[in-house]
DNA sequence: AAGGCGGGGTT
DNA sequence: AACCCAGCCTT
């Protein structure tokens, strides 16, 4: 049988039921691509339901501040993907009057949509015949055609493309789409796929020839930076504390945190009281000091290990602009430090 | 073309 | 610990 064919036969028969694939309406298919990439669908799912009660229209998105978008995506990572979504809301709301690009070539200009994105919204929405081309579709083509490019380099992707356009059944690009994808995140998984079990086990040319555990080739590998945050949860006599805001380029842009003092190696107790003297004890006159966790959080971000210890810091009188416990909640936060609020303050 | 950008699951 | 996840943007 032809790959498709036999392709979508899998899919129709061990498909999940997700909620964004009961509609064409391009508003929730986007939201849910922007929140897929590089995210799980298990870890994405409850972001997507929370999402489209808070904002059922790219109008109630787009009205919102970007704070609010920022605390709701709070916890789901790469957070550019959320202040794009919130720009690109207003953007069609405003500028588009509420419709959506119709083509994959318009998809394409709106920010955060890339070539894949474009292709997932212009197919499940429009049936526009463009393929998509993700980890999923770099896996399954290159173990069922046994191809060894790096799927690492640039060029690679419109490889795949062209090939995933031949096999496309012209007259079905959604469920062709959908079920590569699918049959990638369920069946021909990254470690130890259960190729007895395959409906392509007889025409795979990696398990013909065992390759299966070394495609798809990929050669670039990250580096690790490791990086020392000391957090500064200061405290006045009413139990107030400060926060700032992230402005600068880098990780969590537009997030909150405690005031920050970072350093080359995690330093010893009296060095950091000496640092927070330094930059603090002019403007508050500081009580005491003490460790929240004697050992380091290491929180670990695809590219950065970052090893946090958070020190509560009581200075006497009030706080100017200190804001209190409830308060805190309502700002979005990185993950580790919205668990230490939660759990530790 | 290469590197930055989160957080969590799987092996 | 390494790798991956419905990738995109900037440099």
């Amino acid at each position: 049988m032809i790959f498709s064919n036999l392709l979508i036969q899998w899919y129709l028969q061990n498909k999940r039921d997700l909620p964004w694939r009961n509609t064409t309406n391009p508003y929730p298919i986007w939201l849910s691509e922007i929140m897929l990439q590089q995210t799980r669908v298990a870890q994405g799912m409850p972001y997507f339901l929370s999402f489209t009660t808070a904002f059922p229209t790219v109008f109630d998105l787009a009205k919102a501040n970007e704070e609010q978008v920022l605390k709701l995506w709070q916890g789901l990572g790469y957070y550019s993907r959320a202040r794009n979504l919130h720009k690109t809301a207003q953007h069609i709301a405003f500028d588009l009057s509420g419709v959506f690009p119709g083509t994959y070539n318009d998809l394409l200009k709106l920010k955060g949509v890339g070539e894949y994105t474009a292709a997932a919204i212009a197919s499940f929405s429009y049936n526009e015949v463009v393929p998509v081309v993700d980890g999923n579709v770099f896996r399954v083509l290159s173990r069922y055609f046994d191809m060894d490019t790096d799927i690492a380099q640039a060029s690679a992707k419109k490889k795949f493309a062209a090939l995933a356009f031949e096999l496309m059944p012209k007259d079905n690009p959604a469920t062709f789409n959908q079920a590569i994808m699918e049959f990638g995140a369920l069946q021909c998984v990254p470690k130890s796929p259960n190729c007895g079990i395959c409906v392509f086990n007889e025409s795979c040319a990696a398990l013909q020839k065992n390759k299966v555990d070394q495609l798809p080739v990929k050669s670039k590998k990250l580096k690790v930076r490791n990086r020392y945050f000391n957090y500064l949860v200061l405290e006045d006599e009413t139990g107030n504390t400060i926060i700032q805001k992230r402005t600068d380029k880098g990780i969590w842009h537009n997030l909150y945190e405690f005031p920050l003092i970072e350093t080359d190696a995690t330093e010893d107790f009296d060095s950091v009281v000496a640092m927070v003297q330094k930059d603090f004890g002019n403007q508050y006159e500081i009580i005491s000091m003490l460790e929240y966790n004697e050992k380091s959080i290491i929180h670990k971000l695809s590219h950065q290990h970052l090893h946090i210890k958070f020190w509560k810091v009581s200075v006497k009188g009030t706080i100017e602009n200190g804001i209190d416990g409830e308060t805190l909640k309502t700002f979005p936060f990185p993950i580790v430090i919205h668990n230490f609020i939660e759990k530790d303050l």
